[in-house]
DNA sequence: CCTGATATGTGCGATGCCGAACACAGTAGT
DNA sequence: ACTACTGTGTTCGGCATCGCACATATCAGG
């Protein structure tokens, strides 16, 4: 079996959750493209990425879209599971192929109200998700395709393991809610300046500083909200003194 | 002292929790343009509007600025007391003028972490919320000014009690993080339409049907969201066993 | 090798929005 | 009544992006 990346959520998981969900817990692999909920759909499993990264978009009526979020081994998809609503407002598609740990929404939900610590590190991962959305959302409206598009790239490098990436022009312009020929520009842009190659959906990044100096400041914002959660999910794994895990739960 | 229109969320909370959270919660009343949370600050209350409304902002290094969402007596302002974070990524000021009921972020975390009912409650406005978001995200990159303007009125009169708004020209700008020359513009044209009159920040809608039908879907799609927060929150106040039902005004 | 499908490149006019500058009109203060 | 301020109306050039049409390149399969 590969050994894929972990999940960061998961690993900080108590380990009486763990032994909880093992057996409603499965790893697999999910290729480019598919769409993993549908806009409106009620949800039935929540995943989390290990090696791969699923991109939440929001689409229109007229058939527009934009990205509202893109998560990768940080995070978890599905967090409309314990946050109380049934279905998705938005349509989840793997932005990039590779394994992905897919749990029953009623494992989770259990896991979520019966142990506090579990219920912290989803809302910090919640938050950090709105976050991420906001900023997005500013970005959409305020930036130029340029940019954009660097931050786009940047922020998919950090939830992959190399420089390489698996997108084509058509599928960055779904994401950034524009035309190809406008992702085709800008990617050419980059190119001419050293700062990219591409052929028919790989990308590579050669010169990463740069490309971080031609985004906006948007990447930076995402990046440390991320890091801020990677940081602070180590603390909630520590022993407590010799008391046991979670202690007062009210039952209501 | 006045009466005003009751917190939603407040309304259905758990009899034991009102009586806990007593001490902490006052009604104060705020006035338009007050700043409340500043990018980045540590938050020290939550706000639950009554008759009020409060914009969040998010503010781009370059200043310009975009609206995420806009709170009325369906919501609270603050989730990030619960939601793990410390610091609002955004800004939040006064849009409406009226009273809020201000709680210490000590009290709102102690009540979340105690009633499982409460968690519900506040989760599922934070579903609601997000839902929002994504929306008005959206309708940011792929829709006119006009539409976002329509919208926008709809949004804040809904919020309010009565068909007159509060609001120059100026501070639409911001929300809809355009020119104020171009809210001038689509003003004029509904103005024109004999959908709206206004004057010197006041607005008065005289047709709301026909408001409806010039905007986007974004507005009925937040409508329905907020609306199904609405039905669904008295679930949660059911009397259990044959306990009495607890009358709808908070002691303060 | 040919064919069809997919991915990318390019050019063009149209347009919605921007940025700036300025004029004008209500409103408030003294 | 005068002044200062705030809110609104208007204009004009500029530009990023759009929508469309079409050309080219690369790849996959029979």
């Amino acid at each position: 079996m590969i050994n894929p990346l972990e999940n960061k959520l998961l690993n900080v998981l108590p380990l009486e959750s763990k032994g909880r969900i093992f057996t409603d817990l499965n790893l697999i692999h999910l290729p480019l493209g598919k769409v993993i909920y549908e806009s409106g759909q009620d949800l039935e499993f929540v995943y989390f990425p290990a090696d791969g990264i699923i991109s939440l978009f929001y689409i229109t009526e007229d058939g527009h879209s934009s990205q509202i979020s893109a998560v990768g081994s940080e995070g978890v998809v599905g967090i409309t599971a314990f946050m109380g609503g049934g279905s998705t407002p938005y349509r989840a598609e793997v932005q990039s192929a590779g394994f992905f740990y897919r749990l029953s929404v009623t494992a989770m939900l259990n896991e979520f109200n019966l142990v506090k610590r579990v219920r912290i590190m989803l809302l910090s991962y919640t938050q950090s998700f709105i976050a991420q959305m906001a900023q997005t959302a500013a970005c959409n409206r305020h930036h130029s395709i340029d940019q954009q598009l660097c931050r786009l790239l940047l922020l998919s490098m950090d939830r992959m393991e190399n420089n390489d990436l698996t997108m084509t022009q058509e599928s960055i312009a779904n994401m950034l809610g524009v035309r190809r020929e406008g992702v085709t520009e800008a990617a050419g842009k980059l190119q001419k300046q050293n700062v990219i190659t591409y052929s028919r959906g790989k990308i590579t990044v050669t010169d990463r500083k740069k490309l971080e100096k031609l985004s906006c400041e948007c990447y930076d914002v995402v990046k440390n909200e991320t890091d801020r959660l990677d940081a602070s999910l180590p603390k909630l794994n520590l022993p407590r003194n010799n008391a046991p895990c979670y202690p007062k739960e009210m039952p209501i």
